[in-house]
DNA sequence: TATGAATGAGTTTTCATTCAT
DNA sequence: AATGAATGAAAACTCATTCAT
């Protein structure tokens, strides 16, 4: 028991740091923010930070994995539905968008500070990435493969160009390039989905 | 005449220093390459670089901004044209993509180092970069109030869901998560066009 | 009797301390180890070191005399014995010889850390390291005065190059720069002693 | 002309910071220095110690290397004469004395720091440290085959005790345990090679 | 124009020591 | 006695920028 509430003051400690940094990397940008930074935001002494993470990167490491590894088994999950593929792609855009809205800062770390990063983090954790594509390239994939979505595009391009609208639409958000109200977060799930699925030509209108 | 071939050799020294920067860059990424890498590949000497340029900042900002400003060219022009708006949207995709085929270090430079690089250069220059998503954005708006596009998604939204699948796209060939033969980059640009204006759902297709 | 074996486990617990640093002084070096690899090397927790030692020098300060009174005390005793002077420096030899034979580590450790480590430890130490300087030179000088060794060498030399001779010959065997087997080490007592008595030279063999 | 002279200023700055290094190096000790102490004693900026060194080790390294190569080139001269064995040792002693004479605070640096360092740089330096031992064993052998010396004490254990008397006077003087005056260090290099080869024993001596 | 030596501010990381439990 | 989390000072090294020639 004193053990138990040991490890978890220590556990505790530890999240403070992380949360601590997500605000600075969030704020400063990694690069920018010194580690006495991430120490004062936390509110403990240098030294810390070092005793619950072996260097700097660790600690941006340690964001992304635990919150990307969630990404990757919601994906999965959605894949493995047995629903129309507009479903599997709107629990996916939900998820990402909900993440975002529930906590924007660790999203913009992670797509400002990793996967958009190519010659840093991202490439350190390319595989990681990849998996997301492959997952998403899998529902389309299953999709075309019972009719569903067209064949005439590859199912690695079209995880892409999914994948690609979420991440720049968050980045409008971040950028402030659109408004983000309740009413546009929520919308954007649906038109994410639907600008893909459908596109913006008037043809391909359901209702055309 | 004196002056103008030595203003002339200046300007040579002041491309080759430039040239040899966006090589630099795309091989080892801006903050990991020093100056004294960039006057290395250059061939000329250290303090060289500064009589050209003021900062190391400057010369990814002259990068960026020389490119840049092609590229609203370029867009400015496809909106100004009197074609159906897939063919302007295709102008810009094909520009693009171009772009990259006939040097892809600049375009990777361009991408990595100021586009989605959201913590320094892409703050910088976020004007810029507004810019493009508002002469993409217009030309969806003078496409739907004349009835080729649908009108249930913002045209802020559409331009930000097409540059980010282009941009993408662009991230797929340099983190080589999907082929780049020449026929690829070829077809991308049509599959870039048609997969956001007639969407992936075979309901979508002109054939239906 | 409880106190005495609660005592004499605390006295248990302060050896294990020390023979662990001995270990770990002698594999990493004083200045490359940490605190906590005395503390995982003895399987105690990092703070108890801190219980038994006031810092990480007084492990060594500790280490180092109680080692270095006892050589002390031995070089007295030869000293005081009604033998001749090679005798006594036989024993001095022997006895050092022996402390390595039958534990390298403290004998290492005592050497490169404290002995020959003139900008730290040594000076620390000097007084100490003087007093067997001294006792040798006494040894030496008594000699002298009786006509058992020449004089135009003065005897502080002499205890030097004695003391230099023997504490080469360890390092010798640290480095690995000369043999040591057993054969090895019992034959240099004596041959230690021979050099710095008879010299090198055939004109000083006895047998001559 | 105008090269010259820049790469000879070049040098003499080198210079200037390995004679700055090897002042602080003797008076506070290799480990107890900072860079800045070099900066500041030779008289400038921090930064141009890494200018012309890319370490601190370097610098002792270099300090190290250029004095025992010369060393080295002196024991191969003795050992290439045709002179008595004595005579030989006595350059070797005579030079070694000279050496600290001229400058104490290069021998102590290289002594302390390194030749009795067994744990840091004794360990880097074991190959260069090894050929003295062995170009003086080699000394040793020769004058033993051509009966000059005793047989019965191996040519290695013989060079041992040599260097380490010769060792021990300087780390005497250093730790000023013994006098030091011209007379004295003059009269050392002869009592050295004596000792070794005569032996302190009243029997060993010629006139006996 | 051209060179590369000179400058020094800035940051991560280490680790001995302290302290609350 | 025992534990290990918490503290924070210290120092090597980097590199953009300046400047004398």
């Amino acid at each position: 028991m004193a053990a138990t509430s040991r490890s978890q003051a220590a556990a505790d400690k530890r999240r403070l740091i992380l949360d601590a940094a997500v605000r600075v990397f969030a704020r400063q940008g990694f690069h920018a923010c010194r580690v006495s930074d991430i120490a004062d935001e936390a509110g403990v002494a240098y030294g810390l930070v070092y005793h619950y993470f072996s260097s700097k990167d660790e600690i941006l490491d340690t964001l992304f994995l635990e919150r990307w590894n969630v990404l990757l088994h919601v994906i999965a999950q959605a894949e493995a539905r047995d629903v129309p593929v507009r479903e599997k792609l709107h629990d996916v855009a939900a998820f990402i968008v909900d993440s975002y809205v529930h906590d924007p800062d660790v999203m913009k770390v992670i797509i400002v500070e990793v996967t958009r990063a190519a010659n840093s983090f991202g490439r350190t954790h390319l595989g990681k990435i990849r998996e997301a594509y492959e997952l998403i390239g899998e529902i389309v994939a299953k999709a075309q493969a019972n009719g569903e979505l067209r064949t005439d595009v590859t199912s690695e391009f079209a995880a892409l160009a999914f994948y690609g609208a979420i991440e720049q639409v968050l980045t409008g958000w971040i950028f402030q390039l659109i408004p983000q109200s309740p009413a546009d977060t929520e919308a954007a799930k649906s038109q994410i989905v639907d600008t893909i699925c459908d596109g913006l030509d008037v043809i391909g209108l359901p209702s055309a």
